[in-house]
DNA sequence: GCCCCCTTTTTGTCCTGGACAAAACAAGAC
DNA sequence: GTCTTGTTTTGTCCAGGACAAAAAGGGGGC
C-alpha cells in the first residue's frame, strides 16, 4: 500500500496489474523465474516498476495475444524485441492508418476524425463504414501502437470517439423492428466493448432488433436475459487476446443453458480461428459476415 | 487455476474478484479474520464461492461504498444486513422508478425506454433530460438493486441503453466550436463511463468543445493529452466509490503537472463532499453545475 | 458548538516461496 | 493428416506474516 510512487514515474504493482492487465502474480513469478522485470524496492520492500519496464510489459503482451509465448518474449532484450514486431508486422501494410486519420488521431482533434468517418458513411453506408473504415482500422490502431507510431492516450481517444460516432449514427438510424432479436454481450473476462457495438451496427442495419447488455455479462445472467428478452439469437465477441479454452467452456455451458430454439452465433478475432466445430453454434468468421448470417437465419425461419 | 466451478453456481476466487471488486488477498483476508466468506474447497484445495455469498459480497460491497465499515457488516447476518439497507433508504423515495420506467427495464425492452427518453428531451431538452431523469435514475436504480428489485443484468442493460441514448443525442448535437475547450477523462482506478458521458452531454449542451478519452486514463497520459488538445479545462469525474485519498493525491499531482492557465474541475457523487479546499480545482458539486461553471468560466474569459 | 492534533484500532495490500493444474508443445501411432 | 500420449512451460492459488494507510476515538483550545 505505501509509497504513493507519486505520480508520474514509478508505479506500484497494482498500478502495473492496471496498466498491463497482467496479474500481480505473474509480475512476482516472472520476476523470479527470467529476471524480469526486476522492479526497485521502496523503504518497506515493496516493489516500484519503471515506466519503461512498464512499456515493455504492454509490448509482451500485445505480442503474446499474437501468440508468442512468454519464456522468449522475456529473455529477449529490447532491440531483439523491435526485431519480433517488425517481423510480425511485415506482412502487413496500414495503408489506412496514414495522413489525415493520423494527423487526427494524434492532435486529438475531433472534428477532423469525426469528418473522416461522416464522409465514408456517406460514401458506403454504415455497414461499408464498419468492414472498410472501423475494422481495419482497429487493426491498424493496434500495430501503429507497437511500433511506437501513436501512444496509449491516442488509443484511448480513437476508442472513444470511434464509438461516439457509431452510437450515434445508430440511434438515428431507423429501427425496422423486424426479426431476428437479437442479445448482445461478452463473456464476463472480454472488455472490449468496441467489436460489440460494430456487430450491433451491422444488425441494425441489416433491419435486426439489438438487445445489448454491454460487455463482461455473468454466464447465468446471459440466460435469464435471453428469456426474459425473447431473444432469437444470442451473439458473443471475442477480442484475440480472449484465452480459447475458456471461451469453448463458457460457450457449451451456454449452449446448454439455452433452448435450441435460440441460436447462439459468437464472433471477433478470438472466435475466427479457433472456435469452429462447435456443435449448436454459429460462428461469424468476419465482421462483414453478419449480414448473410442474418439473412440466412431469416431464410430459415421463412415460414413463420 | 484448477476447477472450472463449470459454469453456473460455485465461483473461484478469481471470478469473485471479477464479480466483486474485491481483490483476492481482501476476500482470503476477511476469511481469515472474520470468517466470512467461508467458500467450500475442491479437491485441490482452491476456495469455490457460492452464488449467495457473492451476493451478500456485493451488498456488503455497495454499503462500504456509503461509508460503512467492513467489520460491522462482516460480522452481520443476512437480516441485519436487510435492516441496514432499509434504514439507509428510509430517507429517500424513489418516485421516478416506477411504472413504465421499471417495466421497461425489467422486460428488457428497448424501446420503451427509449421512448421515455425521447419525450423527457423533448419535454425538458437535453440538460433536463441528464439533469432530471438519467441522474436520479441512476440513484434509483442503485437502490432497487440493492432491495434485489432489479438484477445485474438489467442494471447492465440501463447503463447500456441510457449511454447509447445520450451519445446518439450528442451526436445530432450542432456542435458550435466555442471555447473552453474541454478534456474528459477519469483516473485509472476509476471506470465508470456514464457520468463522465452526462458532463460531456451538458458541456456539449452548452456549446463547449468535447474530447473525452473514455474513462482509465493514466496521470501521464492526461497531462500530455491536455497539451497536445490544448485544453483550456481538464474535467476529472469520480464515482462515490472512489477512495477519497487517492482522489486528492492524483488531482494535487495533475495539478502540479498542467500549466496553471489550464482548470482543473472535477465531478461526480466522489467529489462533492470531500474535495473541497483543494487549491487551484474547481468542484463541480452536481450535475447541474456544469452550465453555470462553464458561463463563469466565459465571463471570466470574456477579455478575448 | 467546531476544528485541529495526536493515539489507537481497523483494514487493505504486499511480501515470500511452495505447490500444482492447465495450456502449449513435441513425439509417436494410427 | 489427425488423434492420442508424455513433457515442458506457465499462470494462479495457498498460507501466514508484515506493515502502511485509513478511520475512529480522545482530548484540548478557540
Amino acid at each position: 500500500m505505501s509509497a504513493h510512487a507519486s505520480g508520474l514515474s514509478l508505479l506500484t504493482i497494482s498500478a502495473v496489474e492496471r496498466e498491463t492487465g497482467l496479474l500481480k502474480d505473474t509480475l512476482r513469478v516472472w520476476e523470479r523465474r527470467y529476471g524480469f522485470p526486476k522492479p526497485i524496492r521502496d523503504e518497506a520492500g515493496e516493489r516500484l516498476y519503471s515506466l519503461e519496464d512498464v512499456g515493455k510489459l504492454r509490448l509482451i503482451r500485445r505480442l503474446m495475444d499474437q501468440g508468442w509465448r512468454p519464456g522468449k518474449l522475456l529473455a529477449a532484450s529490447a532491440a531483439e524485441l523491435q526485431l519480433i514486431i517488425e517481423a510480425e508486422q511485415a506482412s502487413r501494410v496500414p495503408a489506412l492508418l496514414a495522413g489525415e486519420i493520423l494527423d487526427a488521431i494524434r492532435s486529438h482533434d475531433v472534428e477532423a476524425l469525426r469528418r473522416v468517418f461522416q464522409q465514408t458513411l456517406l460514401e458506403k453506408g454504415l455497414q461499408g463504414l464498419v468492414t472498410d473504415l472501423v475494422a481495419p482500422l482497429n487493426v491498424d490502431i493496434g500495430e501503429a501502437w507497437m511500433r511506437g507510431d501513436i501512444g496509449v492516450p491516442d488509443e484511448h481517444f480513437y476508442t472513444e470517439q470511434t464509438q461516439s460516432f457509431l452510437r450515434g449514427t445508430l440511434a438515428s438510424y431507423a429501427r425496422t423492428g423486424k426479426p431476428p432479436r437479437v442479445l448482445l454481450t461478452t463473456l464476463p473476462e472480454e472488455e472490449h466493448a468496441l467489436g460489440l457495438l460494430m456487430v450491433e451496427v451491422m444488425l441494425t442495419a441489416e433491419g435486426a432488433q439489438c438487445c445489448s447488455l454491454g460487455p463482461r455479462m455473468p454466464l447465468a445472467d446471459i440466460r435469464t436475459s435471453a428469456l426474459t428478452a425473447s431473444a432469437d439469437i444470442v451473439a458473443l465477441s471475442f477480442s484475440s487476446a480472449f484465452p480459447v479454452r475458456q471461451a469453448i467452456a463458457g460457450i457449451r455451458t451456454l449452449r446448454e443453458a439455452l433452448p435450441p430454439t435460440v441460436e447462439l452465433w459468437v464472433g471477433g478475432a478470438g472466435a475466427r480461428d479457433k472456435l469452429r466445430n462447435e456443435a449448436g453454434v454459429r460462428v461469424i468468421r468476419g465482421i462483414a459476415d453478419v449480414g448473410p448470417a442474418v439473412r440466412a437465419w431469416r431464410d430459415a425461419h421463412a415460414s413463420h
